[in-house]
DNA sequence: TATAAGATCTCCT
DNA sequence: GGAGATCTTATAT
């Protein structure tokens, strides 16, 4: 887990392709990650812009680390902590593939398609919450794979109102169009 | 203590 | 394609 250690804009991609794995009431669901999205401190639109926060901690610590957030008080979104220790880099898993545990997720949604097409939605399919909100990878939210193994397109981000032009955004390109 | 803003999703048309 | 739902955090007084 050494890659962890880069920059968030640099560990983004290497992301993609890699499998997120969640075990909630033995529960386990997986997904292969399709969207990131890097924060750096430098990011305006970065939660750990203004300087470290009690909520906002686990960004700034050790790489590997997982960050919840709650968004617009409804969902819940996940961040895997990047960069060296007190950076507060992060990256925010934006959406994924259903890989294992498809069942699950359906139940767990409500829905069957749009399991995963989402930070929030993806949160809920594989059962994230504030429980996840300063942990570590290995204990309740798993990475496996290899890193770097999708080709990836850089893309302008969205849902926010500041540094949009910033190409922080990354899609594999292999997979999905 | 009060007010404003926010890395989104779902339903309705 | 468009508007509403809903809670937390940070800033100012």
């Amino acid at each position: 887990m050494l890659w962890l250690g880069g920059p968030a804009d640099e560990v983004a991609p290497r992301l993609l392709g890699m499998v997120l794995t969640t075990r909630v009431d033995g529960l386990v669901t997986s997904v292969e990650i399709t969207e990131t999205e890097g924060y750096l401190p430098d990011d305006p639109a970065s939660h750990t812009f203004r300087g470290p926060t009690p909520r906002n901690a686990p960004m700034f610590g050790a790489p590997g680390g997982v960050y919840v957030y709650r968004s617009y008080g409804i969902h819940w979104c996940v961040n895997v902590v990047t960069g060296p220790v007190g950076s507060g880099e992060a990256v925010l898993i934006r959406g994924g593939e259903p890989t294992e545990g498809r069942a699950t997720m359906m139940r767990r949604r409500g829905r069957a398609d749009h399991l995963t097409d989402g930070p929030g939605k993806l949160c809920q399919a594989l059962g994230i919450d504030g429980s996840f909100d300063g942990t570590r990878l290995g204990e309740l939210l798993e990475i496996s794979g290899v890193p770097g193994t999708r080709t990836w397109v850089a893309t302008p981000r969205v849902g926010i109102s500041v540094a949009v032009e910033h190409p922080l955004r990354f899609v594999a390109s292999q997979d999905a169009g």
